[in-house]
DNA sequence: TGCGCGGATGACAACGTTGTCATATGCTGA
DNA sequence: TCAGCATATGACAACGTTGTCATCCGCGCA
């Protein structure tokens, strides 16, 4: 059996209150006494017990991060960042894989937080918009913070301190995509949506379109991030007549369809056809030609939204918006269009 | 603040171990007795306390997974089926990635065991062969589940029951992808090894030369399972002269490195070089051309592992070994040689 | 009538911490 | 010499469960 407060205390002939003083670093105890003690934690090997500080405490130093994405390659980035920051501050991040569609979901996370395993939730897209489990989670008083949400009626709570949002600039993304092929001379223009329930995808959608000069026409082809809808899309957008010269996605994983799609028919990639992905996964260097992509910062998003969570459990009052820059990275799938 | 046990024994006028008994669904209590509480608990809304639970019972339904890879994309279908297995025997999975090379990591991992933050913990490769860690988790007795490990000394203290192993057939993989490759007619090969530190690079390597027939000459190159380091060894490979007219690296990643060298160099795939890779993770079905390779049931064996931890939670014995099979998927980077 | 027995229930102590308050000790200054 | 105060320490009750044991009740049977 491990050693407790109480075999320290016998050891080095202290009350057991003493030795947690100095296990905590309380600076009310004498320097002979608090040697004496590290001396027998020291020898009995003692290691302070998590539940039973968890249970008193009413912490529990654990923050869920609630998920379901379509989009391994994104999702990965996602938690490193949350793990890793959350590790750095103290606090251990639970990955909790959650079907949107599942009516016993919505029961299953609530249970969790009322059993009072969590200390805070993270919810990252589609699920930041999930009205009913926001809701369940902030009647419940649990720290929130959303990833990337819509905006309306649910960021009205949002001000009242409850949640605490995260974001990227995804209008600017998707204008700065749009830029890029416009500049390059691309004026027949394919646009593969995301996930029509996640916000962003809306959002790039029309940074696309806004970011486009006269003269441009696109044609606009529906997607859920996946890589399979990327392909799909792709094989339909190629095969138009005339097809569009450039083809934007709305993140990588489509991108990499699209350009499955286009060596399945032998268009040659940046030649006849450029692509621009989205998201920067690491995919987008590893596939060839490399994707021209904008680099959202997935990685810090998700550390920043365990810090937000963390510094409201600390009592620092850190509700609102952080919005992150998006940033276009030119590699090999785009060139100059030949008309 | 939420209701506890004696909330609702005060509303239903019995005592608290008699909640206690209703909620844990014992058959000690009278019907109507339970009716009554059960009346209770649904109009305060109570749940238990998990931490208090967890500090009586001394196991807190969370298990840890450690892990330290290069491969992301193998990383993500382990901690999938890891976590989905978890979460459907009702246990939490904890990821815990590890830095070998830090010095505070073994410190690190053996606290959080030590402060009894979890029921048991599965080593993925290459942690799994950490020496110091596994003793030191061996000498605190906490379950464990070793998965792909270095057989040798340490399977020795496995056979006392300590340990349980999960391991995919790397040797057969090996030999299948060899058996492919000559019987396509390829006799000058490449082979991309994997990290010298695992086992299963080495199991792989020995599999691929033992299935390889007569006359074959093999040109072996380092690698690390990440694709930059597959990407090196394809350049290097592909510059040789002659150069291999088949390359079999030992995972995906490094598959699709090589598979950028070519596509630098103008090599066409699998018209003047063949590629083999090992896993099959989602990657291998996204490149152009797709990617030939031994597929390993990655998600199935993390949730062998998790399986065969919480069995031995519940008291059941289940040491020893279990090897997966792993299986030949022909795709479209691989075409008989023209020599 | 009284005894034994099994079913239903409750009192109380654990689990290993931290928080609250009381107390002992020693020192300062009038 | 002693009040007054700061410093160091400890006793004890929380936290919300579960485990152990005792108790109570009604019933069948001698």
């Amino acid at each position: 059996m491990p050693a407790t407060l109480h075999d320290v205390a016998r050891a080095a002939g202290v009350s057991i209150k003493t030795v947690s003083r100095v296990v905590n670093g309380e600076d009310t105890v004498a320097d002979a006494t608090a040697r004496r003690v590290r001396r027998s934690i020291g020898e009995l090997g003692y290691v302070p017990n998590a539940m039973a500080r968890r249970l008193v405490q009413r912490r529990t130093r654990m923050l869920g991060i609630v998920f379901h994405n379509r989009s391994w390659n994104w999702l990965s980035d996602l938690q490193r960042g949350a793990i890793e920051r959350g590790l750095a501050l103290g606090y251990e991040v639970l990955l909790h894989p959650c079907d949107v569609d599942s009516p016993d979901e919505l029961v299953r996370i609530l249970r969790i937080v009322d059993e009072g395993r969590l200390d805070g939730v993270v919810l990252t897209p589609p699920c930041s918009d999930w009205a009913l489990l926001v809701s369940g989670l902030e009647t419940r008083g649990v720290p929130l913070v959303r990833m990337a949400p819509s905006p309306g009626r649910m960021s009205g709570r949002a001000a009242s301190g409850a949640t605490a949002i995260v974001r990227a600039n995804d209008h600017e993304g998707g204008r700065a995509a749009a830029r890029h092929l416009y500049d390059l001379g691309h004026r027949r223009l394919g646009f593969v949506a995301g996930d029509p329930a996640q916000y962003s995808s809306q959002e790039r959608r029309r940074g696309f379109l806004a970011g486009l000069g006269r003269g441009c026409t696109v044609i606009e082809h529906e997607g859920d991030f996946s890589f399979e809808s990327g392909l799909a899309a792709g094989r339909a957008l190629l095969t138009d007549d005339p097809a569009p010269t450039a083809i934007f996605a709305c993140n990588d994983d489509m991108a990499a369809g699209v350009l499955a799609a286009a060596w399945e028919i032998g268009r040659p990639v940046p030649g006849a056809l450029s692509i621009v992905g989205y998201d920067d996964v690491p995919l987008a260097s590893q596939l060839r030609p490399t994707l021209t992509t904008i680099r959202q910062p997935t990685f810090d998003m998700a550390g920043r939204c365990v810090e937000r969570l963390v510094a409201r459990l600390d009592g620092e009052d850190s509700a609102g918006d952080a919005t992150l820059d998006t940033r276009l990275v030119v590699r090999d799938s785009t060139a100059a269009a030949c008309s």
